[in-house]
This record gives C-alpha cells, sequence and structure tokens, in this order.
DNA sequence: GAGAGACCCGTTGGATACAAAAAAACTGAA
DNA sequence: TTCAGTTTTTTTGTATCCAACGGGTCTCTC
C-alpha cells in the first residue's frame, strides 16, 4: 500500500519540528501530554486509527498507559492541528480530508509561502538568510548531480528542502504569518516536501526535482532582486507542482477517496 | 481611552462566532470552559489583563470560582488562538502584538481572503450565496444613503459587512482554507470589520464605507464574472483599507505601540 | 561582604474520584 | 413486529489531590 522507500516513512520529524519544544532523540524525557499527543499523531498519520472513527478518551488510556488528563490536552492540540475534529456533543473524530481538501491545503501553503516571500522581498531579506539559502542550493545541486536518486539521496533532498522553504520564510521576518504557515504545514500532505515523496520511486522523479530546484533559484534571485510580485508567483507555482505530483501519484494508483487520504497521510 | 461609541463596544459576538458552539443569549448553558474562555478573552480584550503578564492558573481559579480543569482547557484554547503564549517553562503569558505584527496579521486576512474569492471565481460561485451577497450590499446601500452616520448605523454595518465577508468566503466552498481564515480572523485587530470601527468617528469615515462597499461590489461582479485575478487584487487591497484607517488611528492618537495594541483589542 | 548551597514556597503537570449527560440497550405495550 | 419509554452503561466534564520542577530566598562559609 505504501509507495514510499522505508528510509522516506522515517523521517527525522514526522511533524513539523516547531510544533514542540526541542526534545530528545526517542522522546522519554517528554510530558506525558506530548507522549501522548505524538504516539496520536503517529497511529493517526499511519492510519492505524480509520477515518472518522470516534476518539474515546479511556481507549487511549489502556493503549498508552497514561491519565486521562494528558490526553485530553493531546486531544485538544490534535484538533488545533487538523487531524481530528470535535464532535457536537463532546469527544473527537479522526478528521477525513477529501481530494479537495488536500488540493485546496496545498493551494493554501502556497499562497501563505507566496505571501512571505513577497515581504521578504518587499522589506527586503538578512543577508545572512540569503547566503543561507544560497549555501541550501547548492548542496541540492550536489544531490541532483546523480542522473539517478537512491533513498537517501531524497531523503537528503527532503532535509534540504525543508531548510530552504523554513529559510525563506524566515526573511520576511514576520512571526504571525510565519506561525500560520505553520499550522497549515502541519497537516501531513501539505508540507513543503509532500510532492517529493508522492513521486520518489517515478521514473522522472530526478526531473521533478530539478524544476523544483529551479525554481528555488529563481524565487532567491528574486527576492535579492526586491522582485516582490515575481517571488510570489514563483511560490505559488512551486506549491502546483506538489499538486500536480499528487494528483498523478492517486490517478496512477487507482485510488479511491479514501484510500487516497490514507495514502497522503502516509507521506510523510 | 476607548474611541468607539459603546454600541460597537457590545457587539453582539465579541469573538467569532464559529468557534464555539451555538449558544444561547448570555452563555449560563455554556460548559464552565467555555465560560471561562469567554470570560478571560473578554478581559484580555479589554485590558484588564496587561499584555505580557503571566497567567496564574490559581488566580483565574478564585476569579472565577470554578476549578483548574477546565480554566486549563481554556487557556490552550486561548493559546491556539493566539491571544496567550506559552511559557518554555510552563504557563501562560498575555500576548503582546506589536504594530508590525497588527500589520502582517492584517495583510494575511487580506492574502486569505484575496484567495478564497479567488477560488470562488475559478470554481463558481453558488447563485444562492451570489444572490445573498448582492442583497446584503443593498442593504449596505440603505444604510450609506444618509450623509451621515451614527452608531447605530454603524453597528448595522458592522454586521452587514461580515455577513458579506461570510458570503464571499463561502461561495470558494473550501472548508480547510476558511476554518484558516476564521482562525486568522479570530485576533481582534484583523477581523473584518476591524477598520471600521477605527475611524468610527472620523469625520471622513462614511467615505471609507462607501469606498469599501465599491470594492464589495466590484468583488462580486469579478467573482459572477470568474474574473479569479481580479477579484483576488481586490479584496487584498480592500484589507489595505483597514490597515491604512488603523494606521491612521494610531498615528492620531499619538498612541505608543503598548497602548495601540491595547486600542486595537478594543476594537471588537 | 560576597558567593554558593540548601531549603522553602509557589506553580504547573498528572492521577483519580465524582457528577452529569448522552448513547445504547432492553422491556413493555400496541 | 415495531415503536416508545425507561433503565443502564458508557463517555465526557469537573473537582481535588499528589508529585515534580523551578524560582526565590535565606543562611552559612570563605
Amino acid at each position: 500500500m505504501t509507495l514510499l522507500p522505508e528510509s522516506l516513512m522515517a523521517l527525522p520529524q514526522c511533524a513539523p519540528a516547531f510544533l514542540e519544544p526541542a526534545r530528545g532523540p526517542s522522546g522519554s524525557t517528554d510530558s506525558a501530554q506530548v507522549r501522548a499527543q505524538l504516539k496520536l499523531r503517529e497511529m493517526i498519520l499511519a492510519g492505524e486509527l480509520a477515518g472518522g472513527a470516534r476518539i474515546a478518551e479511556l481507549a487511549i488510556v489502556e493503549l498508552l498507559g497514561v491519565s486521562r488528563t494528558p490526553i485530553r490536552a493531546a486531544l485538544m492540540r490534535l484538533e488545533q492541528e487538523g487531524l481530528l475534529e470535535a464532535l457536537p456533543n463532546g469527544g473527537y473524530a479522526v478528521r477525513i480530508f477529501s481530494e479537495d481538501d488536500v488540493s485546496d491545503a496545498i493551494e493554501l501553503r502556497g499562497t501563505l509561502e507566496g505571501l512571505l516571500v513577497r515581504l521578504a522581498a518587499e522589506r527586503g531579506a538578512e543577508p545572512v538568510l540569503l547566503a543561507q539559502a544560497q549555501l541550501c542550493l547548492d548542496e541540492v545541486d550536489a544531490v541532483l548531480r546523480e542522473p539517478a536518486l537512491d533513498d537517501e539521496a531524497f531523503s537528503r533532498y527532503v532535509t534540504l528542502n525543508e531548510r530552504f522553504h523554513a529559510l525563506v520564510c524566515e526573511m520576511a521576518g514576520s512571526t504571525v504569518i510565519t506561525k500560520e504557515l505553520e499550522r497549515v504545514t502541519a497537516l501531513p500532505f501539505a508540507s513543503a516536501s509532500g510532492f517529493v515523496v508522492a513521486q520518489a520511486n517515478s521514473p522522472c522523479a530526478r526531473d521533478m526535482l530539478v524544476v523544483a530546484q529551479d525554481q528555488h533559484r529563481q524565487v532567491l534571485v528574486a527576492i535579492a532582486q526586491r522582485a516582490g510580485a515575481r517571488a510570489e508567483a514563483i511560490m505559488r507555482e512551486h506549491s502546483r507542482l506538489a499538486q500536480r505530483n499528487l494528483r498523478a501519484a492517486m490517478a496512477s494508483h487507482q485510488l479511491d477517496q479514501a484510500h487516497s487520504a490514507r495514502l497522503t497521510r502516509q507521506h510523510l
């Protein structure tokens, strides 16, 4: 069912790292609340909790072995994260994402990133950040130099890709907007690297990354030249690459909606 | 300190209505959690809790007379809402918004609304919604027919304005994006009507509303004509009207940052 | 007098007991 | 057999108690 190499399934951080305080490798030092949140998120993303299924607190209690208090907190956080939805009379259910939802989430991410790079261009980006982003792109070039990419190369690309997106969005210097983007990106399929893994084993996978890399370069140029409108347009188009790839993945696998929702969750 | 007519201070819903389940007139039927959330939000918005001040759970306990459990939940919700920020070692503090934060939040709202109206135009809006929006604008016209506007007229405008924005954003039919917009609009100064009250007693207040109303009309035309780019551009510019007005209000009142943050909170 | 260490207090995180409400199941009659 | 009413059970919401962590202060020593 999964169309991803295992190395990509086990990405360093399944969820955006910024949501949690810095934590150790495997979270034994975390609070029970955070551990419950991580575990539940993992289970939802892995599809172990069926979409639409009601989540009972007591069930989680005997599943995780902690009391209801941290579980309630974790559920609340997961709701705000968008993975759960609150039921009218209390309780939560695993949220179901339609194909349109996925598409909209990606478009939303593109719009927000577009806004951020436009602001970065208009306000002027810190030279340090520009240099770091440039370095990041050079490293990506190194990865793409190989004609064929193995799992490790993909994994490396994903890391660099996320670093680049983070850097570029930091350039705008807007905590309010960045925070909103982080929230949107918390939805797994909307993350910056969602499109990478979707087509990881496609023959033209590398070409996709080449196109993406070109967009990255041009966005950086636009920001440096204070060309806000251009930067914004590129970043929006950049997100549509993700959309195309996800659609292609869905179509090629003949998946129905429910499956594709689960599938897209598995991309991270 | 407040530059708002009382009628506007006591708007039907201080917070966006969609955040809570439907509730009675004064919330005596709500759960303790919701009541605590409402009360705390009200206090923060009214400036009774100083910006940056730490919020101790026990203090709220003896303030509201409920136990810590619902208060903890309310604090968490207010943090997700953006009114509080989590402190590194537990606890919360009242968030402080700089002038830039306010500006960014408004720009963000404009961008999201722009995205929604573009999608509405591209995908085609429900005729029913278009008709309702048209009706809404006609009612605004009726309000603006008077050369001078009293408090009641402003209040009516605010209601209609919010209805129009809600209708237009519903046209895109995207729950994911609408949800995000609602979250952004929960920040008081970023709400659709923030700009209205900012200049309520300015001599040219009515003219501002006339301009806004024209933008509303044109956005509706653009959506009906499936002119997505135009609709988006108008909606973005529309939000900048709010930005101009807030800046004008701040400048004319010679407010320092802290005060202007409190001020903007009072707008809702 | 100054710095370092220990101790105390306040605060938050977690566990559990209890109440209330909703859902489900069962029983009775039509 | 079906519908309605009632009862039971499950589930969430609330209160309170305990534990652990951090901050602040006070004292002891150099």
